[in-house]
DNA sequence: CCATAAGCGAGACGGTACGTCACGTCTTGTA
DNA sequence: TACAAGACGTGACGTACCGTCTCGCTTATGG
């Protein structure tokens, strides 16, 4: 993202120790704190670092916060084949539940989301750093189904190419969006009965026919 | 909603016309400035107002913030008899979309949930005070669709009450985060075709056979 | 001072209680907060009384506090005599550090006397109700002596009558002042000895020649 | 005065600037307002300086009055030798008094001795700020007479070293006392004329036999 | 004997200043 | 040049009292 530094070799060095500790510190004062009473001053005293160490290589909160949630999203999401959609769909639920599930990632991730509201360059960064980066589980759950047969392979070719992608980006609102308020509005558990039957949901919703 | 109402008749009572102005305020503010940028100051003097007036019947931004938007929510709630639930549902997910393309709700109401991820009550009174309101919508849509014939009437009695509503619940959790996925996460139109899609998805989820 | 009470005759009278309740509260609340910390609303919650009632009679803090104070000096000094002008000095020497000692009189009357600073009616009001009332005591110790003989008598007649009062008012205000200086400002305490020494120093500075 | 100062070297200065200015709004505004109305705000504003830096250096009203009363103190503390014990006095209450005539003065003085009433440490910060640096004036006087042959020398050593200050103790409460309840309560002038007598009975009191 | 008129308790109201907090910038000395 | 430390100007915070204003009730007289 960052030109790697466009950076004079003169001086001192920073210390690359520092962005660390700054981001690990971030991330530990989010869990405790919660966004609004996130204080740069205590990132800096939990860093063991300066105030001014901190603003030289940030430009503010949100900033900060962003990189330091991005790193939490960093390990792919790589979900085993199940053997079946059902067990996929299923694996994906819970996998992303127990992701949203600690609290570094839910304090953090629904903070950046809020500043998004207005605030486009975030929400483009949420997009490309952490919510892009999940879309291709659906594209591989589909894949793999169609190859078992439980799911038509693609229309030929004559379609539209963005229309290929419009049923995976309704099916990964539907995962994604289901699953987000499920934990964090309804406040409710995602448990394997849960997930079950938002997998058989969604199943039906894909291939079922009028009964 | 405050039946108790443990408040003795004595001394000077408050003022009805105050809380109106209030609330009015804090939306207004909040589409001006955003959550971060909204001051109770502001919004006191905005509102013809004392600060201590607005402090003496909220505890603070999060909680004015919250009322004020269930104050929104509570003004667009009835949908009509569309004729279908295919209808139904398709009214109720662009309507829906529609509020939250509202800047006031879009920002407050995300700024509220992410702070409800570490703050308990916070969440408890967004629960009370905006969703359980909306999940009528689920229960009296079934009602009409079952009264049509579309979807069957329910399992006669000995089921547990509790799993009555667990259906409802799934729906629910669908419906909205699927809507406010698609509208602030991925950023994309809520349009009728679109609508038509998750009805379709979701009608299908309830009510096919596998293909 | 009041024309008592223009009153109108109609109407519920004014309790009598209250005004006595409200005072002595005053007091109290001064001894234990200081005028600054006082505030009306305590005041009329330690009087069981309601702030309205207060503001009926009174106009404002500093009223309230004078008349509260002034009440405590109604109590007439009249020291007996003891026989020799020495033993007389000292006598209400002791007897006015005593007062200036107890809580109530310390806080309050340095209170208004600060007060008075920037207000002469009040400076006028205190020196009524207060001061004056304590002058005719330098006069009848004069008296005393001159009748003992321990000091000549007063010079003829032609004098200035008001150089008649002259040396009284240099004299009391040597003591009030001295007294509330060592009391007030050096925090030393007035007992037999230093009273001793004091009233030998004006003796013999009232009567002395050089050595 | 701070001669321990536990204070690292490391940091940004506090600026000395901003302490004369601080000092001189303070007196500044203490002049045209009076204590009451006296604002912290308004002392911030009128020396340029934001609120927190006054909070970072004073406790609060009462401390910040203190010290910038002190340093009015400290400017005119130095009393020629005017030839004589007569004239030293009377010059040392013609000062004194002067400064008591400074509506700064006399105002800020008054309230912060009204408040040291009931505050112990406020009280000993004015006697060390304030009093204290008065009484070698007293010292100083004495010395002076001495080499005159206008009193005694010090009795020779065995006394009570605090017994040596003892009389000094008590001139300087008489001069002062006396010069304060003069201005502050009886509200009349200290003039040549006054100051003439009262040094009158100060030297015979000093150094008078019965006549 | 009840109507008028004030007093009274409670407590909400518009203000103003408070003292605190975090921000983001700056100025030191040291590495 | 980076860095730790910490003072700085700014501006919002939430609180406390001020003095005023409704309320509904009580207590006196006077028509």
């Amino acid at each position: 993202m960052e030109p790697p530094t466009p950076h004079k070799r003169t001086g001192r060095p920073r210390s690359a120790e520092a962005d660390r500790a700054i981001l690990g510190a971030t991330r530990e004062a989010l869990v405790e704190l919660g966004w609004g009473k996130l204080t740069l001053s205590d990132v800096a005293a939990r860093a063991g670092v300066a105030k001014t160490t901190l603003y030289r290589r940030w430009n503010g909160k949100n900033e900060l916060v962003v990189d330091a949630i991005a790193a939490l999203f960093e390990e792919q999401l790589d979900l085993p084949d199940l053997g079946s959609l059902h067990a996929d769909i299923r694996g994906v639920v819970l996998r992303f539940a127990e992701l949203l599930n600690r609290p570094a990632i839910r304090t953090g991730l629904m903070a950046v989301v809020a500043e998004a509201t207005h605030d486009d360059a975030l929400r483009l960064r949420i997009r490309e750093a952490i919510v892009d980066r999940q879309k291709h589980l659906v594209l591989l759950g589909r894949h793999r189904a169609q190859q078992r047969g439980e799911l038509p392979p693609d229309p030929p070719a004559p379609c539209d190419p963005a229309l290929a992608t419009r049923d995976a980006d309704l099916i990964f609102d539907v995962i994604a969006g289901t699953v987000v308020h499920r934990v964090m509005i309804s406040a409710a558990p995602v448990d394997d009965e849960w997930a079950d039957r938002l997998a058989l949901l969604l199943i039906l919703g894909l291939t079922g026919v009028r009964s």
